[in-house]
DNA sequence: CGGAATTAGTGGAGATTCCGAACGAATTGG
DNA sequence: CCAATTCGTTCGGAATCTCCACTAATTCCG
């Protein structure tokens, strides 16, 4: 019952920015008084505090703005990547903490050996977290492939070549995490739109597509606010999109997946001749990019034609997403945000052309999070559980 | 706070089935007493009623079972559609209480004419509920186009050549309701998936994919149980995708939208030859389907082949939306479902043998509800605002 | 068959938490 | 400088939840 309304409380401050204790009494539909003592529980958590005076321009006493705080609660999010692994804190008022990235090959490792590097990684960020007063609230993993949330375990990771791995209670004991920390498992591609949509910080956009490629393509869904993680948490599966039946065949053994149009393997066979050192899949792909985007600047012809080739087929895919769901946003992530300077203002106005004649618009932008773009959704998606219960914060001795 | 729990029991007992006060308590968290105390204002209003013992099996005292009831509180759906009008009352229960419908081209009526012939079917509805002691608690309009919700405005609507009427004002003044009766407009679609969903009853489906075809196609989404509207209400416009790149013109100017593959006017054409009496678009659409449904009886080659290219693309744009929203189960409606004993197997058999290779596994349904889906989806949806706050239903005198 | 154990539902005491009203404080505008 | 206005706090009263005790109804088991 409190509970629920500091939670209201506390959200509402976050999403919408900091407001007098009046205005926020308005907006919840309680008493001022009200007002007054759920921001006092609050401030006694440290989780918002006073600012300065919030004029509104009227006559009348102006009112203390209370911003929301959270300085010393975190959230903690860590992807498992092919080639990395990446570790982000953030706090409550949504600033970065930590970060660190290692990039070692994790499809090379068991899984054991894998989850031990991620808890090298962790622990210490963890330890320094607590020695500088802050609390981490929650841990969210972040793995591609199919997830059991309930139950914590990577049950399929084709990337990694994982089967039935229980990653958060391996993570737990070998972080030695006590209960009142809250461990999940989601996938990457979900948290890394969650990481999009809070980086935007309006509380108007509720509806957002992310869109990510490196060699496969995926999306995550953000729905009312909300990730949509479908029945089997499987949803933005879009690599295998089935968008040409004349088209080339696809890994999957099916024909013109959206994959074999826009995944950056596709696109360097447009751009190269075989033999191409382009085409090693061994150099990691950070590099590969990079080597593509030096043709570019070199003005070379095919890797210039597969661009183009690639801003067609982007929209294609992407008109598809934004039929079906309608969303305010379109992010692009991965290797199209590496292009993404090349690609987006043509990728926006195609979709715009075609969009405009069904009714809706849509903005299309690129993600500058770069590879910590799934760990920081993460970090934010693991503070969930204060934002849900304020009082499972400590209470602040500072 | 006494309403939110209020909701919460109603909610909990509309979903999860009937079960004790002690059951209930446990459910939701909350001491015996309190339970007692929300079943009994919920009885008092009539939303819920007691009926046999409940029996566990166990030892101990055998608990009363707390019903939802509900029959004197009522939603009604509303449907504006190309060529007829259908309304629909069901009560809290999940009961249809009254069913209309009316066959008229609203396509050639001025937005007028036609909401006074809405109005015509309604008021009765309406009278007769009351009469029969049942309070309509809300109306949902459901067409299809652009909506503005906010404002109960068709922004625009093709199938009716309707640009910026404002149905709910239009339809509240023409019944002349006062303000405690709740009206808006959603997309046809969208509620059509509502009354599916609905139709299951089972609390652990909560992800739905509906897709409806006639002229044209159409989609809506239910993730965490709720309707996904998208931005601007737009979500499920799946018609326009682009699944073929070679394919035929759609009249929207592009080429391979799915509309071409599987609208109906799509198939027709492609099972008859120019001039067949089929391709006559004046005759009413339920009529032309029992035409081609009468070939195929009669083992028409070129319809037949219609019909398994029909499958073939289905599956196609099915697999669209079960990578990207992974839904538990896929129900097909329009003429899908008026040809569904003869493509439903086939289509799920296709579906099964693509997702199993993606992890993934999805139930295909065939809808049962017919022309009255979206109505019934409207009633559904209008019985929401007492979902929400049970203190508006009356208190009842019986 | 009968008492012990177990579970359901109710009633009352006490504690939380909310609201409304009243009041002092701080500011604008004339 | 004073009226008007708005902010935030304080305090009494009301609503509502929880806890605990108690009765009721049933199963279990000797």
């Amino acid at each position: 019952m409190r509970r629920t309304n500091l939670s209201l409380a506390l959200r509402h401050l976050r999403t919408n920015g900091g407001r007098s204790r009046a205005q926020l009494a308005q907006d919840l539909g309680v008493s001022k008084a009200t007002a007054s003592a759920l921001v006092g529980e609050l401030g006694q958590r440290g989780l918002v505090r006073e600012s300065e005076l919030h004029r509104t321009g009227g006559a009348g006493r102006p009112g203390l703005t209370v911003d929301p705080d959270g300085r010393h609660v975190a959230g903690v999010g860590l992807e498992l990547n092919t080639d990395y692994l990446a570790a982000v804190a953030v706090d409550l008022r949504g600033r970065r903490l930590a970060e660190t990235v290692r990039h070692l090959d994790i499809a090379d490792l068991r899984p054991a050996a894998a989850l031990d590097a991620a808890a090298d990684l962790v622990g210490p960020l963890l330890k320094e977290l607590r020695a500088d007063g802050v609390t981490p609230m929650g841990l969210a993993l972040s793995t591609s492939g199919v997830i059991d949330h309930a139950a914590g375990v990577v049950t399929f990771a084709a990337n990694l070549g994982w089967r039935d791995v229980p990653v958060v209670s391996e993570v737990r004991r070998r972080l030695g995490l006590a209960d009142d920390i809250w461990v999940s498992v989601e996938s990457a591609n979900q948290l890394a739109a969650v990481a999009e949509h809070a980086a935007y910080g309006d509380p108007a956009l509720t509806e957002l597509l992310y869109v990510s490629g490196d060699e496969g393509v995926g999306a995550g869904i953000i729905a009312h606010g909300r990730i949509i993680t479908g029945a089997s948490g499987f949803s933005g599966e879009v690599g295998h999109l089935p968008l040409n039946p004349a088209g080339t065949t696809c890994r999957c053994g099916r024909t013109g997946c959206w994959e074999t149009l826009v995944g950056f393997g596709a696109v360097v066979e447009r751009a190269t001749s075989p033999g191409d050192p382009l085409r090693d899949h061994s150099v990691p792909l950070p590099r590969r990019i990079d080597e593509l985007r030096s043709r570019l600047a070199a003005a070379d012809e095919d890797a210039h034609a597969a661009i183009e080739q690639l801003v067609v087929d982007l929209t294609t895919g992407l008109s598809v997403g934004i039929d079906l769901l309608n969303p305010q946003v379109v992010v692009l992530g991965g290797w199209f945000a590496a292009v993404g300077d090349l690609i987006a203002t043509p990728v926006a106005r195609a979709l715009e052309q075609r969009q405009r004649d069904f009714g809706s618009v849509v903005d299309l932008a690129v993600s500058r999070l770069g590879a910590l773009s799934s760990a920081t959704g993460g970090a934010h998606f693991a503070l969930e559980p204060v934002l849900d219960d304020p009082l499972l914060a400590p209470k602040a001795s500072t």
